[in-house]
DNA sequence: GGAATAGTGTCTTTGAGACAATATATC
DNA sequence: GATATATTGTCTCAAAGACACTATTCC
């Protein structure tokens, strides 16, 4: 197909980040947006893609941007392409194509010191106001996928710490899925999968009191076969 | 996040669209590139998302044009988003972000028909050369997609036609995924699976000989749960 | 009859799920 | 001691996989 340079449709991109963290409840960042359309509202934190990065990287870059976290830091963030939304109308003052990012990390005190961070906040999934453009749409898509993907894929080990007990690999699976687990069936299906986790043989005593437990770290594999499926 | 609506970076928007079908082995829709770059080369079709019309439909609209199909018979055939590739030098001549689509539909002789769809052929997916741009990165994210929705979901059935027989769904999955499948393990698992299939109450002869096969049709389901997995 | 396809039966193994039991920490 | 957490054990049931067997068609 040929077709003139100079003379195609002009469209702005720009990359939203849907960036979930696990806390006592699940949470993601969003930012209050400081003037019209949506003034007030909640959004993803986002922006354009320049034109000499790619998608990609202007995710990464706005994820930085936002996080306040740099370099070695953000490697322990797992983040990926989820969609692109481009309805006619998704923006009122110009035609976007705006593709989302999926991101996953655990809390860290670093977070929201960045410049850029300075309004962004940890909101829990169900407890969502309005929010701008067709950004819920795009946060209910990240949504399952980040729910689907604890099942097939070891990535749940990003939502939790460097290192991390059993305990608390159950509880963020308990948060995501938002569904109670039985905690002994799920040890022996995650100590089953050859590379989820490896032991660091150290162990960790809990505030609340209980046994010592074993402390573990990610391991090297990435998918889960068979998959830990949802009940029901 | 403020920004001048007459200031932002311009991009060139497309979708390009990576059609399966299955008849004796797995092929995809391309065409001839007939001027630079990559002259002569074969491409995925596709084209540039109008200012006027959402991406999704773009994608619809190059689909139809490329394959000749209308209203009803479009309606047979599944088309789904895959992912958006937006690296900086993907198209030398312009900065062009692309969205790309997955279609399965079955091989019909109207295929081929339409006015833009002169120098589209189907070609087995094993058999691919040069590509131009990215096309063999995205047709290589599209064939995982399509064999790991057969796992999960009732698709196989938008790659059969209108009606078939439990043999023919059973080859479509042998054909995809390309391995040998137990026929009578998976008869009992696309059976046991409420709303994969529904039978017609007819029987239909094959050429080959054997015994006359029960017809079914596609079932209302969407999902398999459990799923049927690839085996290995 | 021989080859090809359709369909059923059966046995084994794996894994998910329910739930009991025991151990060790904090308060 | 009460409570919370960690860890192991056991039983049942569902489903996957291997494979034998029968039936019906074309050649």
């Amino acid at each position: 197909m040929a077709y003139d340079p100079r003379s195609f449709p002009p469209f702005a991109v720009t990359v939203d980040i849907v960036l979930f963290t696990v806390s006592d409840t699940l949470e993601i960042l969003l930012v209050e947006r400081g003037g019209p359309p949506f003034e007030g509202a909640m959004a993803l934190p986002g922006g354009f893609v320049a034109p000499d990065e790619s998608v990609t990287d202007a995710a990464w870059r706005e994820l930085a941007e936002e996080t306040g976290l740099d370099g070695d830091l953000l490697k322990g963030v797992h983040l990926e392409q989820l969609a692109t939304f481009g309805a006619v109308d998704r923006d009122p003052r110009m035609r976007v194509v705006s593709v989302a990012y999926v991101g996953m990390c655990s809390v860290r005190p670093e977070l929201l010191a960045g410049t850029d961070a300075r309004d962004a906040v940890w909101v829990d999934v169900t407890q969502l106001r309005e929010l701008a453009f067709d950004h819920a749409e795009i946060i209910a898509t990240g949504l399952e996928r980040v729910r689907a993907k604890l099942e097939y894929t070891t990535l749940a080990t990003s939502l939790a710490g460097e290192d991390f007990t059993l305990g608390d690999l159950h509880r963020i699976y308990e948060v995501v899925w938002g569904i109670e687990l039985d905690l002994a069936n799920f040890r022996r299906k995650v100590l089953a999968t050859d590379g989820f986790v490896e032991p660091t043989w150290q162990k960790r005593v809990s505030p609340a009191g209980g046994a010592p437990a074993a402390v573990y770290r990610a391991g090297t594999a990435t998918h889960l076969s068979p998959p830990l499926v949802r009940p029901q």
